[in-house]
RNA sequence: GGGCGGUUAGCUCAGCUGGAAGAGCGUUCGGUUUACACCCGAAAGGUCGGCGGUUCGAGCCCGUCACCGCCCACCA
């Protein structure tokens, strides 16, 4: 009880920081409708949801082999377990045949011999077919074992044929079916060896006291002990062949654990999977994946299934499993004999609770009750996610507008689990998808592109570079990766990111700083900047809808910079300055919707500028600009014309290596006739800005872009 | 062993249904221009991993190989 209120502590302590973080982010949550994995709402829905299978049959108590990991004390799912590489030796053993020479194995797991029931070897193998059917008997132990034949043994491996023990692995377990014998437990729940009572079932063995003498050494010891001991043992017996041979194999471990998971014989509830991967592959694909290519991980994940999700946890502090069982008079549990609450009761606590119809008192005792003593896998209660907060069971009309959702944003690291188990269990509960789209993100890498541990002591905290360079340059770097790509905290992105904030709101200022009124877009330079922006707008929006949100940003940044500053924001400026309606109406409008294009990516800075121009509400809940809302005007050529000569002036300047502003005596533009009639429509904003003194134009037809010859007079020198 | 990505300028990355190689940073040269020196202008820099194929034309399509990364796989 200490110990779950301290986790209690914890889990408050962790959620202040998270808040305090993601509000410093400015993410857009709605605070009063948080929901946590472990409070009242979630234990309900993940205790009810879950007796809802019990009573489909979809749920189930099994006692069976188990993956168990030796250090946590408790059983974990497929979806925990990873291959770590690990050095070992193949030891080669043999084992007498009756009227034969013996046959060797090859195993890495020389302490699992007492735990052998039978020797396996390819049914081609034409080394071994003379055994098939007949028994072998174990060194040490005398202990006979059948010699079958299966197509799961591999002839090139090893000698070809191999040892079943209950339980080395997942193919022992098959074969132990198959063979239909009572399992030989060698291994107990910490890891270590336990006694054996040979001589009787199903410790079988030909000379009984001749395998305990045996045994008796190993007894107590853990598995790496216990391998150095009968490989000491097995070399005294002479049945040891030849020399341990290293290897590097994987090796399962539980994603968090130090030692090698073993399988151990215990009572756990599994959720039915196995029967369903092929309808789960088929929700799968009624999901859009972004990007789609995370689709093909989670259909290689669901045809790899092995095995059903085991999801009950021999720990402390997590959601209890609703369950009490029935104590038969003898005083023994049975386990058939499940006591269920009812659905107005939960969530419950079986540890702290009896069930219906019981006292107290009775917990324990013959004829009364015993509560389960497990909680749920955290992926039990994950995966009903999109139902915690939507009003399942609770409110239905809320449920309706809100389920399926329409987003999973995760990382691709926990498709396996977070993705898989949601998709499962909105599949068993009513067939349902749980949301229409995933979103797939990358992971943040350190420097060395290597994936950030506390234990490589290579964290890069997200507080770092909020101190240093602030909320929308972290959310410009972090927008700035695409979907499932993976990405480096890079200080020249910050910087990037830091800089553009500084741009708007300069830009801001100037465009603000004028006064006089606004009035419809007139000029031609006017009415090209507005079918430039509106093409933008088209872009970014298109984008948006392609889940691109990276590509958004870049063309918003890249139009904003070149188009709108460099080019457009100077060649208006003298009209601007002049109280020209037109140029001012068009800056203000144009301000408006970049403002409202860089919004998500940037909520600070254009909330600030957007609070200067008297709005009333804020930009984050104004509406998405609209392509169709800007004026359409569809040549945009008196624009490219006028940047076009621009240039050519500005080189023409940078080559002569004097100041920008210094005058241009003489200004020839030769160009067709067309160009030459947009370059006479807007022709002020030009000659003002590159401050051309005297200019005169040449037709030239063959000229297919407009061409500058540029006379430059001294620049002005100050006094 | 199976699956999925990646390999484009010194660095980080864009390149849509195939049609004369792009951005930012960095580098070099120049510029106090009254929004911004956290700025402005200009320039240099790439046999688009290798090989083969399809095509009038390939960074993009096909085949193959080589590296890099991730996911998965019964530990004999």
């Amino acid at each position: 009880r200490n110990f779950i209120e301290l986790c209690d502590r914890v889990v408050t302590e962790d959620e202040k920081s998270f808040k305090d973080l993601w509000q410093r982010l400015g993410l857009s949550i709605d605070w009063s409708q948080t929901y946590a994995t472990i409070d009242e709402r979630s234990r309900f829905v993940s205790q009810l949801s879950f007796l809802k299978l019990v009573e489909k049959g979809e749920a189930e108590l099994r006692e069976a082999p188990t993956m168990w990991d030796i250090d946590f004390q408790s059983a974990v799912a497929q979806a925990e377990v990873e291959d770590r590489e690990k050095d070992g030796a193949f030891y080669k053993i043999r084992f007498d045949v009756q009227g034969g020479d013996g046959v060797v194995i090859a195993t890495t797991r020389p302490e699992l011999l007492p735990a052998c029931i039978a020797l396996v070897a390819h049914p081609e193998d034409t080394r071994y077919s003379g055994l098939i059917g007949g028994m072998a008997v174990t060194p040490l132990f005398r202990a006979p074992v059948p010699v079958i034949a299966d197509e799961g043994a591999d002839p090139e491996k090893g000698t070809g044929i191999l040892m079943v023990c209950t339980f080395g692995d997942a193919a022992d377990i098959e074969w132990w079916r198959q063979l239909g014998v009572p399992a030989r437990e060698v291994i107990d729940r910490a890891g270590r060896i336990v006694p054996a009572p040979w001589g009787e079932a199903p410790w079988n063995s030909n000379d009984p006291d001749e395998a305990k003498k045996h045994h008796d050494k190993l007894a107590g010891l853990s598995i790496s002990q216990a391998r150095k001991e009968i490989v000491a043992q097995l070399g005294d017996a002479g049945a040891l062949v030849g020399d341990p041979q290293n290897v590097r194999r994987p090796v399962k471990f539980f994603e968090k654990g130090e030692r090698p998971l073993e399988f151990v014989v215990s009572r756990q509830w599994f959720i039915k999977v196995m029967d369903k991967k092929e309808a789960l592959i088929e929700q799968g694909r009624k999901i859009q994946w972004h990007p789609d290519m995370f689709r093909a991980r989670y259909e290689n994940w669901v045809e790899g299934l092995n095995q059903d999700w085991c999801v009950s946890r021999q720990r402390y502090f997590g959601v209890p499993i609703p369950v009490w069982y029935r104590v038969k008079p003898d005083g023994s549990v049975d386990y058939d004999d499940l006591i269920l609450p009812a659905k107005e009761n939960l969530p419950v606590d079986p540890a702290a609770e009896p069930p219906p119809g019981f006292t107290e008192d009775q917990r324990g005792r013959a004829g009364g009750f015993m509560g389960d003593p497990d909680v749920f896998d955290t992926w039990a209660t994950s995966s009903l996610t999109p139902l915690i907060p939507t009003g399942w069971q609770d409110d239905a009309d809320k449920l309706a507008g809100l389920y399926p959702t329409d987003l999973r944003p995760q990382g691709h690291e926990i498709i396996r689990t977070w993705a898989f188990t949601t998709i499962t269990r909105s599949y068993l509960e009513d067939g349902s998808v749980p949301w229409w789209h995933v979103a797939i993100s990358g992971w943040v890498l350190d420097h060395d592109r290597k994936k950030m541990s506390k234990s490589k002591g290579n964290v890069v905290l997200p507080t770092d570079p909020l101190d240093e360079f602030g909320s929308d340059s972290v959310r410009y770097w972090s927008a700035s990766a695409r979907l499932g790509s993976d990405a480096t905290p890079d200080p020249n992105v910050f910087k990037e990111g830091k800089r553009l904030v500084t741009k708007i709101r300069n830009a801001a200022r100037l465009v603000l700083g004028f006064e006089g009124p606004s009035g419809e877009p007139t000029h031609p330079i006017d009415m090209a900047l507005n079918a430039r922006l509106r093409a933008l707008v088209q872009d970014v929006t298109d984008r948006w809808e392609a889940w691109d949100h990276a590509g958004a940003l870049s063309a918003t940044e890249a139009w904003f910079w070149t188009d709108f500053c460099d080019n457009y924001l100077e060649l208006v400026k003298t009209r601007a300055y002049n109280q020209d309606p037109s140029a001012l109406g068009t800056l203000r409008s144009a301000l408006d919707v970049i403002l409202r294009l860089f919004a998500p990516f940037v909520p600070f800075v254009t909330e600030e500028v957007w609070s200067t121009m008297e709005r009333s509400t804020s930009i984050h809940v104004s509406s998405w600009p609209k392509a169709d809302d800007l004026p359409e005007t569809a040549d945009t050529g008196a624009f490219d014309v006028a940047v076009s000569l621009l240039t050519q002036i500005r080189k023409a300047k940078s080559d002569a290596k004097v100041s920008i502003k210094t005058p241009v005596d003489r200004l020839i533009v030769k160009a067709s006739a067309r160009d030459l009639t947009l370059f006479g429509s807007a022709s002020d904003d030009l000659l003002a800005t590159a401050n051309v003194l005297a200019h005169e134009t040449v037709a030239d037809e063959k000229a297919e872009a407009p061409e500058a010859y540029v006379e430059l007079g001294e620049p002005e020198v100050k006094v």
